[in-house]
DNA sequence: GTATCCTAAATTGGCGCCAATTTTGGTAAC
DNA sequence: GTTACCAAAATTGGCGCCAATTTAGGATAC
């Protein structure tokens, strides 16, 4: 069994067992392939075994963690091919809506938008991982809202964790973390300008993280 | 609370208790807001109190029902506006990927999809709700298979769970049935035609169960 | 040194039990 | 007849306990 270390945490009320364990295993603090041991949990949350359960039932349903009978809980490895399809998922759902956002986008909207893209500035300068990778969530789940379908919303923040969107894995390097803080600015330029194949192709290169933003964005300029 | 019939029935040790009650609030038999008392589940399912607990968290996980702390859990009432925004996220996805199908359609597949598309005929005349839903989900999952995205396929059987695309609300009339059942054929020849555009409003109009699948058909096939 | 076996320790899985909470039904008051 | 109250019954929620299973470590054989 891999080794867990054992951090004395007690559990905050507000927030269940099933949100401290998924946030150690995106902040990578309970790696890929970490078997969880039940007594360990219970003692690094401090709570009990059936909450511990719980907890690891609802992150296998996720596939998050395996559930080996007998044996227990690991953390899956990453998996290329189903992190390829996600990102294929996402970026047929998002680039849909694009058309929605912009019809929908509000100056209130917008202008909190622009406060979430430079609340993640401030995260990628001077945050935890967490909180980085929170304020992410924030600036796309405010996105997504002007779809109107928060059906659609609810399901992008569900599968994103289900892969290498994860932040141990998703930001590989600091000038991807850059292109993706200066591309979140484009998106709001874009809505602004309510030009949607802009914001399709942004949303799309932003999605799959390729280093085409700028020369595809100056080319919707030109037509 | 919603009284409940007591149907003895062993539970089957393939299928573990999540399943068998999802089934029975997918085929009516658990209606919407009935109230799924714990006591009465260890006995109609024949398991124990702890597979009950576990089967109703999950399923509330899922939202299709909902847990009131000290009094229990109940199926959810439809959602009509949820059921619309599923439906819309099940346009954009299967619809993105009509062109894939198309492209990595065999003949091999077109024939299974043709069998699966007599085998709903079949059940519509002679099987269960429930034969009849699966028949469905049979012939839909096989037609998503065909994107090659397993993550989408998983994702669309999922998402079909949350609402009214359960079976006993999905098919309002005997009319619409029928619709339904040539609109798996329609759907087959689109493919073996190579036809994207076909294939996308066909897809479309069976996921809306709008009127239009016929004249669609035969403006795609005029163009 | 390696492989095998055995036993003790560790861990998982699941059940029973009971405290806490809600529901139900009966009674009394108006 | 309606409302309020109360006690008993019913139900949920969660904990402790222990059987079942796996792991780890030591001893033995080769």
């Amino acid at each position: 069994m891999t080794e867990m270390h054992d951090v004395t945490e007690n559990a905050a009320n507000d927030r269940d067992v099933t949100d401290l364990v998924l946030e150690d295993i995106l902040t990578g603090v309970l790696p890929a392939g970490t078997w969880l041991k039940q007594i360990d949990l219970e003692k690094r949350y401090d709570c009990t075994r059936p909450e511990v359960r719980r907890a690891l039932d609802r992150l296998s349903q996720k596939r998050l963690v395996e559930h080996v009978p007998n044996r227990g809980y690991h953390v899956y490895q990453p998996d290329g091919r189903r992190a390829q399809e996600v990102s294929d998922i996402r970026v047929i759902l998002e680039t849909a809506v694009a058309d929605l956002m912009v019809e929908r986008a509000t100056p209130e909207s917008i202008a909190k938008l622009r406060q979430l893209a430079s609340h993640f500035d401030r995260m990628t300068m001077e945050g935890t991982v967490l909180e980085h990778y929170e304020a992410n969530l924030a600036f796309h789940r405010e996105l997504l809202l002007l779809s109107g379908n928060n059906e659609l919303v609810d399901l992008v923040s569900e599968i994103r964790q289900r892969t290498s969107s994860a932040p141990v894995s998703q930001w590989r390097t600091r000038a991807r973390v850059e292109r993706s803080a200066r591309e979140h600015h484009m998106m709001v330029d874009a809505l602004e300008a309510r030009d949607v194949a802009d914001l399709k192709h942004l949303i799309e290169a932003h999605i799959r993280q390729t280093g085409d933003a700028a020369p595809t964005e100056s080319a919707a300029r030109q037509a």
